[in-house]
DNA sequence: CAGCTCGCTGCAACCAGTTGCAGTAACGAT
DNA sequence: ATCGTTACTGCAACTGGTTGCAGCGAGCTG
């Protein structure tokens, strides 16, 4: 069995308070004292369970982190900074992957719940309905998605969407199409509700559809097809799996269609075309996301008080 | 407070072992009581507690897995076959990145050693003696490095890289220069090995180098000005990196100076110019990492027995 | 009918820490 | 000398499950 408390305490001559003392609340014990007992932990090697102090205390100093896709090079940026800001207020960031599949993100969340003080749940896939169900068990941020009740970071796609298609109207553009991301998503609803009524330009919708490079090249025919001469993809992986589908039909970007995609994650400067692109603070999400949570779970111990000034008081006697 | 096995005990009217024998061991109580206990549990919204539970069994079901760098396009592909083959076998993945620094990677390893089962370490930076000590806390499975007395999961890179210089000999070019990768790497230290007496090729040795689009769009200098036609470089993103690092100079590739990559993980369709690669099988690594990481755990606990037949036993008196 | 096994359940110890409370010694103040 | 305060340390209960052991009826065997 590995080192115990009660291995070093023995060791010290001491009780097992001191020795959990001098690791929770060092300041609480003798300085003399602490100094032996650690000197002894060190020797032994000993390393505090944080499932048995979890236990007591019901934190674990664990905060979780949960994508649609970590293939996809929109979550990177954002998770990087994310474990970033996490471990700059000393708690471990675990990041899961629900491979677009709602029934896993559930199932994750509950995976979760017991071993992480908060998540931050990215691009959900799941109803508002379900997700309702899953904030109440512990401290949630969603990101990229408004829910009635809980803290979210969110990104001005509906915006950042509009100016595209307005682009693509001063290009001269007349029918356009918007490729809309899976059903679940909360920004391909925004988008699409963002691009409709664009002054000058015919929008037409095709999805839903896989927001992933093989989701564009499988779309590419239907886009082909629909009589258009512009295209707003869900986000830019869909944007450049679309570019290569219609570049195998020999319609070429931008010549024969304009293509512009949404996310800003497609760095490379080698690819060609180079892709036109709504960009997305990803990396200030993860980062803002994290914050929320950290203060939101301590916002709730701190509840202030103050004094009601009625008439069982009064100057002393005897001042004017 | 959560609903506890007490709560739900009381509510049954059953002890809390029975409560947690239908959870852990369900085979051992009445069906009828069984299905009393799950829909009482079911209707107080019981949850067991991980953290309680692992602290009596020892026992976490989760792994970790610690890579160096999520945003290099190599590990995603991995992490999710990992994930996959956990979750095979009832294990939760949680992964971790660690910026490329070892004294994080050391961190890592201490703060999932008291939450996971195991360990799977990719692409480690840390020296083979900060290893030995880590891989001695805890079941641990190594990607991209070999240690005594580990389990590893290597790829044949040294093969792949004289192969690929063998490639460049066989073009024609006489003088090439190899982009070596952070000074930790095992996998760096193979490919170096493997390509400095390939015949009629003079090879120089440029790094160590960061392993990251910027690490090659910096070295990109260094090379041009080695009197080089041809350059390996230590993966992908260091090659792309290194082309427009390249191109920005006014230099050519292929037209001035040949450059292949290692590792396959930018499989962009619309990359100008295709890269020229050492692929490796990522997923492949990631899944057996994973399946040897917990057939590793279990092989302790099973072990079998078998009769030795001396001279002690006979058949029964009176038989012929 | 005694003696058995078998299936189920309860009892209580145990995991490795945390923490409220009480006790003690040293010290300064009255 | 007495009292109160301060700084530390020990005691023991507590967290929420798990599990070896014992008890207890029911059914089976001889």
């Amino acid at each position: 069995m590995a080192v115990t408390i009660r291995d070093v305490a023995h060791a010290c001559g001491v009780h097992v308070s001191t020795v959990s003392r001098t690791f929770s609340a060092p300041h609480m014990v003798n300085a003399e004292t602490r100094t032996r007992v650690l000197a002894v932990a060190e020797r032994l090697g000993y390393r505090p369970n944080r499932a048995a102090r979890s236990l007591t205390t019901g934190r674990t100093d664990n905060l979780g982190l949960i994508v649609a896709d970590l293939a996809n090079p929109f979550f990177p940026p954002l998770i990087k900074a994310a474990q970033a800001a996490a471990r700059a207020q000393d708690y471990h960031l675990f990041v899961a992957d629900t491979d677009e599949d709602p029934a896993k993100e559930e199932e994750l969340v509950m995976a979760f719940s017991k071993q992480v003080d908060g998540i931050v749940l990215c691009s959900p896939r799941s109803s508002n309905k379900a997700l309702e169900r899953l904030v109440e068990t512990i401290p949630f941020v969603l990101v990229n998605r408004r829910l009635r009740g809980v803290t979210t970071v969110v990104m001005d796609v509906a915006r950042g969407a509009r100016t595209a298609m307005e682009h693509l109207a001063g290009l001269g553009h007349r029918r356009v199409a918007l490729v809309s991301g899976p059903s679940g998503s909360w920004t391909s609803g925004e988008i699409r509700r963002a691009v409709t009524d664009v002054p000058g330009l015919e929008t037409v919708v095709i999805g839903p559809n896989a927001p992933t490079e093989e989701g564009g090249v499988a779309v590419a025919g239907r886009v082909a097809a629909a009589g258009v001469t512009g295209v707003l993809a869900y986000n830019d992986l869909v944007a450049i799996g679309l570019i290569e589908g219609l570049d195998e039909m020999g319609v070429a970007v931008p010549d024969d269609i304009s293509v512009i995609g949404i996310d800003g994650s497609i760095t490379g400067r080698l690819y060609r075309p180079k892709l036109t692109t709504v960009a997305m603070p990803t990396a200030d999400a993860g980062r803002m996301a994290v914050d929320l949570l950290i203060k939101s779970m301590s916002a709730a111990t701190v509840l202030e008080t103050h004094l009601v000034v009625r008439e069982s008081t009064a100057p002393p006697k005897g001042l004017p």
